[in-house]
DNA sequence: AAGTGGATTTCGGAA
DNA sequence: TTCCGAAGTCCACTT
């Protein structure tokens, strides 16, 4: 890893073209030949970066300034540094890192709806996770106090095209007969939150909103496990 | 900005929680408080970081440690980084960046298909560009040989939510006298590429996708502009 | 201020 | 390997 503080321009050509004026700036350059050039603000995100596998070629400008030329090795796409002043040059070996170990959001929410159904609507209970059909795996499919199967749509946010997904489920699986002997499939639409579009064009389809509590459904998870 | 190489340990409590061994890594403190911590790879994305607005405790754990603790100021979350051992530790002053200048993707590309609508059928003809609906602007509103409308979303990829997006829009052109005097509006969803999905989706639709090379039209362009 | 759609998205998992 | 959906997405623009 070497880090670069300069006076450096920056011309990005590759899916589109971009330039950063000549200003003071952090290059970031990992041992894979990627490169990030970062500001003194923003978010993580940099203004100018070069995705990995790419070489950098370091050369002479026709004004005899320091350039740096980055390509991608497998993409298109070519990042010109032309560089006035150097301002700190390191070099660090970092070695590879061990890597990050996160938590789950999504999937989590499916095991804990998984394990507490009811919370969605009264009676329900779970028939299977990630039921398959054509289009890909329903989260939850369950079946309700009057025996009526019901498909639940998990998001994390609850936004259109949840519910558009939900929609062409449900389409496909009220033409199946061994689902519709008590009568339609009807859907469920759950999340942490639902958007207002979201909510008005699942009651346009007659799909049930319900919002969860991840806190209270970890909570109930917990209480259920101290039982035992 | 300052940055500093250091063996560290990171954990971080949010929306998820989230933890990283220690290792020897490169920490970029922004001035609006904000920091990225990067590893010796992966892309510019970093392996963990906090986003600004947000403020830094520097302090002493437990054991003894130097520990800095990130808290956000207006989300909720935690990063907490306990460092073993500083290898590098310098402050840069940079300034205000003066931003990055880009040049279109899909503005372009909807920009030349307005002047070029016949690339996408024979005999089209634009009627105007981000046509007016309730729930947003058609890219581009044509009218074919025969006179019928016809409707054009275009994407750069073509995906799925982008057949649905067009999907809506059509049923509700269609529900206008004026635009329906010679039949249904037609549906054409143009991209770059179109995955299978969509393709498989949009024929369900009947609606036909358009695959526009971009070069080839940046090229008509500019033939035309030789020509005055 | 909140919502919406695109991204040089990146990242992970499944087919 | 490729495809597809989610993201602590970020970001710009619209309502």
């Amino acid at each position: 890893m070497r880090i670069v503080v300069a006076s450096c321009q920056v011309d990005y050509a590759g899916r589109l073209t971009a330039h950063l004026p000549m200003a003071k700036r952090v290059l970031m350059i990992k041992s894979d030949g990627s490169v990030l050039i970062h500001s003194d603000g923003g978010s993580y995100k940099p203004l100018n970066w070069m995705s990995p596998p790419c070489s950098i070629r370091e050369g002479t400008s026709e004004d005899g300034q320091l350039e740096w030329i980055v390509t991608a090795t497998k993409a298109d796409g070519t990042l010109r540094i032309l560089i006035d002043e150097v301002h700190h040059d390191s070099s660090h070996d970092l070695g590879v890192d061990p890597g990050l170990q996160k938590d789950g959001v999504e999937k989590h929410l499916q095991e804990l709806l998984a394990e507490h159904p009811a919370t969605l609507a009264d009676g329900l209970t779970l028939v299977r996770r990630e039921f398959p059909t054509a289009i890909g795996p329903v989260d939850l499919m369950c079946r309700d106090a009057s025996g009526l199967s019901v498909a639940v749509e998990i998001k994390r946010r609850g936004e259109i095209d949840g519910v558009e997904q939900l929609t062409r489920y449900l389409e496909l699986l009220n033409r199946d007969p061994l689902l519709t002997t008590k009568g339609q499939v009807r859907g469920i639409f759950a999340a942490q939150e639902i958007k207002p579009q979201a909510r008005v064009l699942a009651a346009d389809r007659g799909i049930a909103c319900a919002v969860v509590d991840y806190d209270a459904l970890r909570g109930m998870d917990d209480a259920e496990h101290r039982l035992f």
